[in-house]
DNA sequence: TATCCGTGGCT
DNA sequence: TAGCCAAGGAT
């Protein structure tokens, strides 16, 4: 006879193991009524988004040292804040973020809403944020159903119905269990199980405090919980980039679009990149210039696609006007700004 | 509902 | 190496 999950088992594990992380206020602290600041719950989870702890630590601190407070976050260049979130991908999320910042300042008197509802109209917070800021800032019975969550319920519940359509289903079990006790430690303990023991792979099952009450265990399936829908392939693209600097070292770089891959991002001119089948992309030279090619091409997989970048490099004089971008002076420049692709295309045309 | 949107670590 | 995976949201 298999036991029920109860969530008052998940906190006292949750207890003796909670990780430590720059955002979370630990349970013992919590017991004593601290509350973490909302702010920074929000920021964390925003960067959490699709990306791991220990990505977002050194950013996390980054952002709370220079924009203390939402107010110094909303009052941030744009520019800034882009250049800030360079490397991390996901670049609306960090739109959003201004926006959202800008959003709070404005409307809600630099005070983040308290209730799922409220948080859920801010942009770049869907329901999995709002209820995470819900329960972990505010201590309110909100259920947060992260990758996690989901693969901790399917194997729980031993349900076979693969993702995404399996969702609601998984969503009823996790609201089922959430407790009106310590709903913000126990929103952070299921993750911490589902980050920790209850792993895609090789869960640890001979550690988890629910094993008693897991179906998945009875049946022997956990290792194969969550089922998926099977993923497409990646197609690969071509493209050309121009890596253009001038005599005074100045380098010629062209803001993206706010819309679309990269959108926001610095980067350097180039062409429109193709699927390799159609054949190979057009010259798109940003200026007049002698080009080199250079022997090595930058790849990157993005989420959907993988990309072969072409490298064309050339040194201008000083009178040359661009018919694209803006040259940026050396003192100016910072490789961290740019987007992983970017700074890849760059470390291959630097001289050494 | 399906697609778009990054990156780095792990196996 | 190539695929998988991570505290999702917007459209």
């Amino acid at each position: 006879m298999r036991d029920i999950a109860e969530p008052e088992a998940l906190l006292v594990w949750y207890d003796r193991h909670a990780r430590a992380m720059p955002w979370r206020v630990s349970p013992a602290a919590r017991k004593a009524g601290v509350l973490p600041d909302p702010y920074r719950i929000w920021l964390s989870e925003v960067m959490l988004q699709q990306t791991t702890v220990a990505a977002v630590k050194s950013y996390f601190e980054a952002f709370t040292a220079r924009w203390p407070t939402v107010r110094d976050l909303a009052a941030a260049p744009d520019v800034d804040v882009m250049a800030a979130w360079a490397g991390l991908g996901y670049y609306a999320r960090a739109r959003n973020l201004l926006k959202c910042a800008r959003a709070v300042v404005a409307d809600h008197g630099g005070v983040f809403p308290d209730s799922y509802s409220g948080l859920l109209t801010l942009p770049g917070v869907g329901p999995y944020t709002a209820a995470a800021i819900a329960a972990i800032a505010y201590d309110e019975p909100a259920t947060v159903v992260d990758g996690n969550v989901e693969r901790v319920m399917a194997r729980l519940h031993d349900e076979h119905t693969p993702l995404p359509q399996a969702k609601p289903i998984l969503t009823r079990h996790a609201e089922a269990l959430t407790p009106a006790q310590r709903p913000g430690d126990y929103a952070q303990a299921v993750m911490d199980l589902g980050a920790t023991i209850c792993t895609p792979k090789r869960p640890a099952c001979g550690l988890c405090p629910w094993r008693g009450a897991c179906a998945a265990w009875d049946a022997g399936t956990q290792a194969e919980l969550p089922k998926k829908a099977p993923k497409k392939k990646k197609p690969v693209r071509t493209g050309i980039a121009y890596l253009v600097r001038r005599v005074d070292g100045a380098w010629l770089l062209e803001r993206r679009p706010d819309s679309g891959l990269l959108g926001g991002m610095l980067g350097w001119p180039g062409s429109d990149w193709i699927d390799q089948t159609l054949g190979t992309p057009a010259e798109a030279p940003p200026i007049r210039a002698e080009w080199k090619t250079l022997s090595a091409e930058a790849r990157h997989t993005f989420t959907h696609f993988h990309l072969r970048l072409s490298l064309r490099t050339a040194l201008v004089p000083m009178e040359r006007a661009p018919e694209r971008g803006e040259f940026v002076a050396p003192e100016e420049f910072r490789p961290a700004d740019l987007p992983t692709l970017m700074r890849k295309a760059f470390d291959l045309a630097r001289p050494q």
